[in-house]
DNA sequence: GTAAGTAGTCAAGATGCTTGACTACTTAGA
DNA sequence: TCTAAGTAGTCAAGCATCTTGACTACTTAC
């Protein structure tokens, strides 16, 4: 092996990037494709006046629907530990983008709540999310758009099946 | 892994519930989908005993073909600073999976190599790659899948040359 | 042969996550 | 009604991943 590599750098740039191709299995391409995604609607959110915002804070205020949780609903909805939905909802208080209040019906329990600030910015994503998908639309045409779309929520179905069944329900 | 199809169990519940519609843009699909191959694959690959795995390690080999390469080659190739990938690397030094050899071509530079160990894993993580995709297809149908992947692969031609016109070629 | 550029390293720090240990409150049941 | 168990949230410490800045060693261009 190390042959080759003495054999000169052509050879091992040729058998880089010729013989070898880079991995196209699903999950290469969707890791791409959703980090693409995620990059350009991070940089339009930035664009807008929304510098608080991450991938990881992202990640969680999808989650939160527009009328608000209780913070245990979504520590149980997101896929991170208690802690650290609470840090980043930390940060998010602290960005002013939400604000936590006690729960009048539960002593324990917390009321996770956008405020207007983060109504904004749940508006202005709404807007770029709209427009990445015109652009998408554009670029791949209306029906293969829609294929990929169709393939993802059956897959996304699919997923909530397997538990189903690993739970007995 | 479990805990994230939870949560896409949850999500389905709360929709029913509430009745406020949760994400279902093309951004967050691609985010589900990717989060769960990626989850269904690391966990074959912890099965397989490959413990060392990690989704950032597995991002950088994706760019490290068998013949091994060059380390400035795989900074110019992976989205991260060079720091990043030195010290991934270093941790799989560490691991036993990879080993860095000086360039008998340049002082400077130095190639990165596969050990045995790191090949039984690639050759473990094709096996598994096989499976996933093979389930993915039981599930969706050869065709609403091979619509998938060219979708997808539409994408990321589309921003190859996003990027070649950004710089100017 | 020297100035500029390239390859890699070392160090320090930020972010985003983890587990463990804890307080405060609610609920179930003898 | 007590009390034990469970739930909601917090605090603290630590790990993994990634960043920027400063540096050494080597190569290349002129």
């Amino acid at each position: 092996m190390l042959d080759y590599l003495e054999g000169g750098l052509n050879l091992v740039k040729h058998l880089d990037e010729k013989s070898e191709a880079l991995p196209d299995h699903i999950g290469w391409r969707l890791w791409q494709a959703s980090r693409a995604w995620q990059a350009e609607f991070a940089a339009a959110m930035r664009v807008a006046g929304h510098g608080w915002f991450t991938e990881a804070r992202a990640a969680l205020l999808g989650h939160i629907p527009r009328v608000g949780t209780r913070q245990s609903t979504l520590i149980d909805r997101s896929a991170i530990s208690k802690q650290a939905v609470q840090q980043l909802l930390d940060g998010l208080e602290t960005e002013g983008v939400l604000e936590r209040l006690p729960d009048p019906k539960d002593g324990r329990s917390k009321l996770v709540r956008y405020t207007h600030k983060g109504l904004d910015a749940l508006r202005d994503g709404d807007r770029i999310k709209l427009q990445i998908e015109q652009d998408y639309i554009a670029r791949l045409g209306q029906q293969r758009f829609a294929a990929l779309m169709d393939a993802l929520r059956a897959l996304d179905a699919r997923q909530a099946g397997a538990i189903d069944r690993e739970a007995g329900v």
